[in-house]
RNA sequence: GCGCCCGUAGCUCAAUCGGAUAGAGCAUCGGCCUUCUAAGCCGACGGUUGCUGGUUCGAGUCCAGUCGGGCGCGCCA
């Protein structure tokens, strides 16, 4: 709808450069929803912006370019106000329109091919195979999902990766925790390893390997060795067992990668190797105090780097820059990276190591969201512990408490960068206080009217039914259609800013507008045009719904 | 001390890459069920957008400073 109105402006922009009034150049003008009724329906600030290259009035301009506007079937009048600015109040057929087109594309409605099959590679919760995934975890899912789901939707290849340390230090904890569980050491006992996982989830590791168990995780089938003392196999069989844990998880929360990427991998491909040699042989590493040292500071980060430690092994951030080479070189002219913001003082470092390769990858590539802390409460106190994990609440947790669709919700619903406050009682409440009910209950209403109908032997025909709508009376039914057009505006929007909250925040919004008009007027009246009319109308909207909700990966439900 | 994020109604949060009179929900108070689900709807109350300057036709949004909260500043990951 927004790109049918700059389609009359930018041939009325044309028109008035063929008459010598404007200069070549295309203000970059925006039509936007406007807030107030007063101010139509979209408004276009182009006037005021090109008031000030012209050094005219705005208000003149505006009137110019009105008056060269074509007219349109959408568009019923318009008004310069304000300041400039050009108001467009859009016919009761415009609004029609995002029905049909909401019937008609069905499922599709909402999806856009602005992505055009380009490739997007979303790496996303990346956790370490050390414990169970955590709500910092949880939320990463939520978001990383989300936002494939919208790149999908806009027309992108969408890959989701998962990268993990497999090796390494934190690895070697994890084995240490288990072997120690395994002689039945506790941890509060003097002989438990320095850095060891307290977690509960340690005791069944260690049960499973002497009982010599089998994990299969990642195309991989480990079977426990049972030999207390054989910290490799402890290791193997530990990492394998916690994967499975950590995949069921991530199932059982609707979210499946494409690839999983082991940093083990980056060492047996010369990867690590050849990021190293890479930056040596450009001149941006050298040697100090028995280590290798990155220049970041030649990248814009506030001191250089240790690359390779005194002791031959590697920090954690080469990897990290091999990886994204690696994702460089597989195509992903866009990648996305979502991170914990705990994690921020990576990302200079990482790119700063991508930059000193000197192979031509963008200074702003890839680019990150970030995600706040998230605070869980429950009974109005914090929750902090969890007996499986220890120290911390885990996406288990979350989805035995509050279930999936409100879980899903609620973690995207706010803003990515800033805190978050999860409400365990809101969540599970079946009240209207809780938003992921207020959305479901809309399309299952509709859902009810659909089985009335059905029991009541009423025949919908679509067809029909569209010739009728101008039918459709009232402010309710119109805020309801305004709202349904709204719907792939939204998914742009929410894609391209990687915002995947305004997807919430848009349903909430038209879940509301529906309750209103539902409740305002009955749909199944004797008047067959009125009656298919407003069916067509509670049908855009339930498929409105069960789009937006799709692609928060929370279920639209039939009947609550 | 340095870097990043956040300060908006009593609470939880919005505000469409600078737009017009800053919006929802909850809470509080008052109304609406012989009608397709009252898990709903209607109304009232509620604001110096932390603070001070600046930029311009216009600032919650951008800039500088300041106060408050969070996170990060390892040859840990």
């Amino acid at each position: 709808m927004k790109d049918a109105l700059r389609e009359l402006l930018l041939h009325a922009l044309d028109t008035l450069r063929q008459d010598g009034v404007l200069d070549a150049s295309v203000p970059p003008f925006v039509i936007e929803r406007t807030r107030s009724r007063e101010h139509g329906d979209f408004a276009c600030n182009a006037a005021l912006l090109l008031a000030k290259t012209l050094g005219r009035k705005p208000r003149e301009i505006a009137t110019a370019l009105v008056a060269a506007m074509p007219a349109s079937k959408l568009v019923a009048r318009t008004e310069i106000a304000g300041p400039g600015f050009i108001n467009f109040f859009l016919s009761d057929a415009a609004w029609h329109e995002a029905i049909r087109r909401a019937l008609h594309e069905g499922a599709h409605y909402g999806h856009s091919r602005s992505g055009a099959d380009r490739a997007v590679g979303i790496e996303f919760v990346s956790a370490n195979p050390t414990g169970p995934l955590h709500v910092g975890h949880a939320r990463a899912a939520a978001i990383g999902d989300t936002l494939a789901r919208l790149y999908s939707a806009t027309g992108w290849k969408v890959y989701r990766e998962f990268y993990y340390n497999d090796a390494g230090a934190q690895i070697q904890n994890l084995a240490l925790s288990v072997q120690a569980r395994i002689g039945g050491i506790e941890p509060d006992d003097p002989r438990w390893p320095a850095d060891g996982y307290r977690g509960d989830y340690i005791k069944d590791v260690a049960k499973d390997y002497l009982a010599g168990a089998t994990a299969v995780a990642g195309g991989e089938q480990v079977t426990a060795g049972r030999n207390p003392d054989d910290l490799d196999a402890i290791r193997h069989f530990a990492v394998t067992w916690l994967r499975r844990e950590q995949d069921e998880d991530l199932r059982a929360f609707g979210v499946a990668f494409d690839v999983y990427f082991l940093e083990s991998s980056l060492y047996v491909d010369g990867k690590v190797q050849q990021v190293v040699d890479r930056i040596a042989s450009q001149g941006h590493s050298y040697e100090a105090d028995g280590a290798l040292w990155l220049r970041a500071t030649e990248f814009g980060d506030d001191k250089d780097r240790v690359m390779r430690k005194s002791d031959g092994t590697y920090t954690y951030f080469l990897p990290d820059v091999a990886y994204h080479l690696s994702k460089w070189e597989r195509g992903y002219k866009h990648a996305i990276t979502e991170l914990g913001a705990d994690h921020h003082g990576s990302l200079t470092r990482v790119k700063a190591g991508l930059q000193a390769l000197d192979i031509g990858i963008p200074k702003d590539w890839p680019q990150y969201v970030l995600h706040q802390m998230v605070t869980v409460l429950k009974g109005g106190e914090e929750v902090k512990i969890s007996k499986r994990a220890g120290s911390y609440v885990t996406l288990r947790d979350l989805i035995d408490m509050a279930g999936l669709d409100a879980t899903r919700y609620f973690l995207i619903a706010r803003k990515s960068d800033s805190q978050l406050v999860f409400d365990i009682d809101l969540a599970r409440s079946q009240t209207n206080d809780n938003p992921v009910y207020y959305v479901q209950y809309a399309h299952a209403r509709v859902c009810s009217v659909h089985r009335q109908m059905h029991e009541r032997s009423i025949v919908f025909e679509q067809h029909e039914a569209l010739k009728h709508l101008d039918r459709l009376g009232g402010e309710h039914a119109r805020t309801v259609m305004v709202e349904i057009s709204r719907f792939p505006e939204i998914v742009e929007a929410a894609a391209a800013s990687h915002e995947p909250h305004l997807l919430a925040q848009y349903l909430r919004e038209l879940a509301g507008a529906f309750h209103v008009w539902y409740n305002a007027e009955q749909f199944l009246v004797d008047d067959e045009g009125l009656r298919n009319a407003r069916v067509a109308l509670a049908y855009a909207t339930r498929q409105t719904l069960a789009n937006g909700l799709g692609m928060l990966g929370v279920s639209a439900p039939e009947s609550m």
